[in-house]
DNA sequence: GCGGTTTGCTAATACGTATTAACAACCATG
DNA sequence: CATGGTTGTTAATACGTATTAGCAAACCGC
């Protein structure tokens, strides 16, 4: 029913016999290799046999004798956050360019054991882990992967990083130089390089301007615009003070911060100022413009890819760290001075 | 450098050697085919030695031999765009779940014609289609491809659809009710079904109700936020009239055209009411929140991957058409009676 | 005990490609 | 012309699994 009486495609023996050479010589020609001795008149028969065939290698044949897939896993941590997905589209270009596939995996549909259980099995080539702890992972079960992690420096594995330290910074001498003294931050309370790094940048830039971020002003919520929205209105009591400014280490976490402040009639940036970390597209749309640091997402997974590629061709030898990738402030409609009447 | 010296996984050969059975005695325990007549003390030790040694299946060995790869493509049109990206999410969980790995396609990366050659080549045993002119792609190279579409019916292929239709219909009569007259319409140029049918179900509501959409009102622009502001823009003329109520038949368009009512200084939704399509989760994210049609994209994507699987089963046979999953209205805050002062 | 059946296992082969050792033909050199 | 080297092609094998035909042993009824 699904398919119909379908000419099964044509293999190397296939345009062997049409060319009136062996299969052998097929895969010499076609296989790779181009600096394999053929005689050119042989070559130009088989190629054009090929073509009159119409045939396409079988990956999965290749694959199986060569040891690979010409597949990549990309382990996330989740989808749903654009910043992850920008990533993944900067290492599909380059995968896809250079012959790859992309398995993609998302931490929140399954744990990242069993997607490299899964990717394992396939022969995957290698494996790239957004921020994610790898560390975490069986150990054993990674050993003989070619794994390249982004943003989370290791020793184990080479990887990409932005400047997250960096961009916790900007943040903060962004809000300190607007004059604001009482400040919030909002970020996951996963164990992710990345967000770490942002907040000791943020929470080191503040206390050697010599101001404090009290315990109860750091607040925990997962990465999305919910976990922001709840961060936010806690950060709203009825009574009592209330900060001026807030960093959130994700533009999501910005964003349902804004939404937060909306409800409650908080104005931004007249009241309360806030500053993201991403710059996802998202952070243009709202009203007003969400201040943010802008993350060379897809740089960052374009650089991730290629590393991983000349891993498998042999030439990792050249695993210099890698120049960490910078990051921008943008300052945009979210932040303002502090209300003078407090 | 990159991996030590990794212990080659073991093969059925190892665990037959072990078990002191043949290897197709250990295919027979471990391969698929449960019913297959073995001993129960040989299956026993089988399994025993398959455990010590931790042998994992080789999934392109396999595939190999059956012709099969245990994958899935999927293709959308962009990835970038939240209901595609759940609809997706929703075809990773069920095809995981049942043991498949999903390839994911970006239609804005490469042409469905060069994704598709590189799933074939990887003996993919099935896609899935999100709404993207299949119409349009090379007949030949899909005759022997076990396909699904998603949201886009067809002769030729099995799918599962949304009712693209009622959703233009509910916010015709939403916007109706409220006593709407001077409507426009935002909706991208591409031959993609569901909006058309979107298109279809809206204009076809409001010319039941004797309302005329004026051809200067339909505005045609890429399914993206920049998109759907450039467009709003346009209907927001320094002078002349101007429409009280906008459809966009994507939450993205949308959002932009919001973003674009902000800039201009045009109260949402005071003077312009807004209708989105889709129920993406930033639609409620922006003040006032979007009022818009919900469209279940992960069950949309679900049940295309239960199809698909089922028709690899050989299990194809009932293809009836499969229900039209129903949309429903969810009003919010970007949608009011229209000025009483034009 | 003897045909016939069932049960349990294995040898052999296939899947489509890559790779290597070996071989034939050709060339150049002396 | 013998020798040695180079070039072009192929036969053979491997990759790791699935599957089928077939074999040996055990079992059956009589």
């Amino acid at each position: 029913m699904s398919s119909s009486s379908s000419p099964r495609p044509s293999t190397t023996h296939d345009v062997a016999r049409l060319a009136g050479v062996s299969q052998a010589t097929v895969s010499l020609v076609l296989g790779g290799n181009p600096r394999a001795r053929v005689a050119a008149a042989t070559r130009e028969r088989v190629i054009r046999a090929a073509e009159e065939l119409g045939y396409r290698p079988n990956i999965v044949a290749r694959g199986l004798v060569r040891g690979r897939s010409y597949a990549l896993g990309v382990i996330v941590p989740d989808l749903a956050n654009p910043f992850f997905l920008e990533v993944v589209r900067g290492i599909e270009r380059v995968a896809s360019t250079a012959g790859y596939a992309v398995l993609l995996c998302d931490a929140r549909e399954t744990t990242p054991a069993r997607h490299l259980e899964a990717l394992r099995a396939r022969l995957i080539d290698g494996v790239i882990v957004d921020p994610l702890g790898v560390e975490g992972l069986p150990a054993d079960s990674l050993t003989d992967l070619n794994l390249v992690v982004v943003d989370q420096p290791s020793e184990r594995w080479p990887g990409v990083a932005s400047d997250a330290e960096g961009a916790g910074r900007l943040a903060a001498e962004h809000l300190l130089a607007l004059g604001h003294r009482e400040v919030a931050m909002v970020g996951p309370a996963t164990d992710v390089h990345s967000f770490r790094m942002r907040e000791r940048g943020f929470t080191r830039a503040l206390r050697a301007a010599g101001v404090a971020l009290p315990s109860g002003w750091l607040r925990r919520a997962p990465a999305t615009v919910a976990g922001g929205e709840a961060a936010m209105r806690a950060l709203l009591p009825r009574r009592g003070s209330r900060p001026t400014a807030v960093f959130c280490t994700s533009d999501l976490l910005a964003l349902g911060a804004l939404k937060a402040c909306a409800t409650a009639g908080v104005a931004v940036p007249g009241a309360m100022s806030v500053v993201g970390c991403d710059d996802i597209e998202m952070a243009r749309v709202v009203t007003p413009e969400l201040t943010t640091v802008a993350v060379p997402a897809r740089e960052l997974g374009a650089r991730a890819a290629r590393l991983l590629l000349r891993q498998l061709d042999g030439r990792g030898g050249e695993t210099r760290p890698g120049r960490v990738l910078p990051v921008r402030l943008v300052p945009r409609g979210t932040t303002a001075p502090p209300p003078t009447d407090p």
